[in-house]
DNA sequence: AGGGTTTTGATTATCATTATCGATTGATAA
DNA sequence: TTATCAATCGATAATGATAATCAAAACCCT
């Protein structure tokens, strides 16, 4: 299902409505390069729709959390970024402490790993993070 | 070495001094229990030296990292938390989102799969993070 | 012991996130 | 279409963890 239809129903499902704003906000979300902020989502958004606020943002982008198109996450650099996620697929994430790129990838045997891990302390898990930190092959170099 | 050597030449070497306040909280923290907050700390710390301030205890945890005394971790609760790093040793994290509970784990091959990765990228690791988030087996079979 | 520097501890500032609230809007039924 | 009313918006204030400030006190070296 499209995510535009599965936010849509979300709002229904708990009472919520449907506003201007809010499919806005997921329209822009989705066509933003991943990894973005409050504010980059924000400010670009004020180019389209100059009034709106930066806590419909917020909100916004937790209902997207809520209902399973956005997820959270948190590189260390004090602010929560969001990306869209991608049906069938998960990544973890490569984070330049220079430059602040990040780079994603995939690594099954890891998840097997973890997933053996947690049986072994009949732990059951919900989410994880996973992320290494250190320096892209550009500002290792220099 | 000692850790209180090690803090001590650390302090020297940087043209630090060597305080009582200094001494209590290393002593304090080598012996709380592991994963301990600011707050932790600072009250437990408060029942020695009753006068002793929330940013000295602030102050000195970040200078215990900065010597590799300390760690540093996340959780997700909003409390920076602390644990004595072990020489010669690491480990991560499965954390109970239900009580709360810290469960260590190592698993060399994780770590192994994760330098592939790094190499395969081009990627220089300084630190990583790697944590398993769900309900621990007493929450789990409530 | 004296003097210059660092540290302490109380307080304030910062800043991301979250809550508040009056004005406005969306969904539903008449 | 219009009325109704709860949900939402956007501006602003509150919150809370962390970090900065600064005068008084402590430390270290001569
Ligand atoms: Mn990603
Ligand atoms: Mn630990
Ligand atoms: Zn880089
Ligand atoms: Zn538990």
């Amino acid at each position: 299902m499209e995510q535009a239809q599965v936010f849509s129903d979300f709002l229904t499902h708990k009472g919520l409505k449907s506003t201007i704003q809010r499919k806005l906000i997921l329209e822009t979300f989705l066509a933003s390069r991943s990894h973005c902020s409050i504010e980059d989502l924000y400010l670009k958004l004020r180019k389209k729709h100059s009034k709106i606020g930066y806590a419909t943002v917020h909100r916004t982008l937790k209902l997207l959390v809520e209902c399973g198109i956005a997820i959270e996450q948190h590189f260390g650099d004090g602010h929560a970024r969001y990306e869209p996620v991608r049906e069938n697929s998960h990544h973890d994430h490569l984070v330049c402490r220079e430059c602040g790129e990040i780079i994603e990838f995939e690594e099954p045997r890891i998840e097997q790993l973890q997933n053996q891990v947690a049986m072994a302390h009949n732990f059951t898990i919900i989410s994880h993070r996973h992320e290494l930190y250190g320096l892209c092959s550009g500002c290792a170099q220099k």
